[in-house]
DNA sequence: TGCATAATGTTGTCTAGGCTACTAAAATTG
DNA sequence: CAATTTTAGTAGCCTAGACAACATTATGCA
């Protein structure tokens, strides 16, 4: 019984991610961002001038919840919004200036991190690791917008 | 370069994470708790008495994050807080009757959404993927208290 | 014994996340 | 073309988590 509660599969990933975050966001405070931050800037890096809504879509999380990212990242300067030419409704997000370098130096900061987390693996175990939460997100994914669907469904019904 | 970042273990762990609570909530909801409402609740049926601080030493959440859950399955009567008899300082956290019911069907519920988002694995997968977490989380834990104990006797040196 | 130190629990402040409801604007359809 | 529906972004309200500062109470030591 004790046993079968203390293998909580739910809560030892939990545990993980989040004692993962608490160690990126140690190292990430003297550049003053958080490693949520740390993620959209570098989406941004890759994507620049991308919708509000797509950038929500890549990082797969609320748009309500990347917009107040956006505002805190947006007031420390790191990125503008710009309104979209074409479509009223869009925003067009932008890295400002001078960013670049600090974008380095956190990406070596986050293989650290990593690293140390992945330290007691080996190379073969990574690799199997990677595969697996692969997998396993691609389905909790879908579970997810099922589910969406199916409330949005019975919605409308009403 | 994108390859790389798409690989981000930092990330990818924190979206299976993500994910699943999010599965594990929407299942909940129906009872009217959250998933880490349940695993305090459920961690007290096994500790019935135990102080608010050594629950949160056995969750590995801080006290004040207890203290605000305790706060709402208080309100909610799921659970009590009693003084200590000997020690005025201490809370001592007990669940309420009635509750054991409810229990059960949320370890069902719980086993349910654990089995769906690992049913992409093996049997043998599963198994790999439980030890290597462990693992991990073994030396996350281990190096967080090292960065908390780094902090102190740099304070104390102040 | 009395004072310094440590431990317990709370409160405040912050980030991040979800969900719902809303406005403005675009797209679709009759 | 007008009316409806969809889409983009925001705002409100909730939980959960971290960290810091604090009052109260125990404990340890000089």
């Amino acid at each position: 019984m004790e046993e079968d509660y203390e293998k909580n599969f739910g809560f030892l990933i939990h545990d993980v991610a989040r004692l993962m975050r608490t160690a990126y966001d140690r190292r990430m405070k003297p550049l003053g961002l958080t490693r949520s931050q740390w993620w959209v800037i570098n989406h941004l890096f890759f994507h620049p001038g991308i919708s509000q809504t797509n950038l929500a879509k890549l990082l797969d999380i609320e748009r309500a919840t990347l917009g107040r990212l956006l505002d805190r990242l947006e007031s420390k300067n790191w990125i503008c919004r710009r309104p979209d030419q074409e479509d009223r409704r869009v925003n067009r997000v932008y890295l400002l200036d001078g960013t670049a370098p600090t974008l380095q130096t956190m990406r070596y900061e986050a293989k650290r991190t990593v690293d140390d987390s992945l330290s007691c693996l080996s190379a073969k175990e990574k690799s199997q690791l990677f595969d697996m939460l692969h997998r396993m997100r691609a389905e909790l994914s879908l579970a997810n917008e099922n589910d969406n669907n199916d409330t949005k469904e019975k919605e409308a019904q009403e």
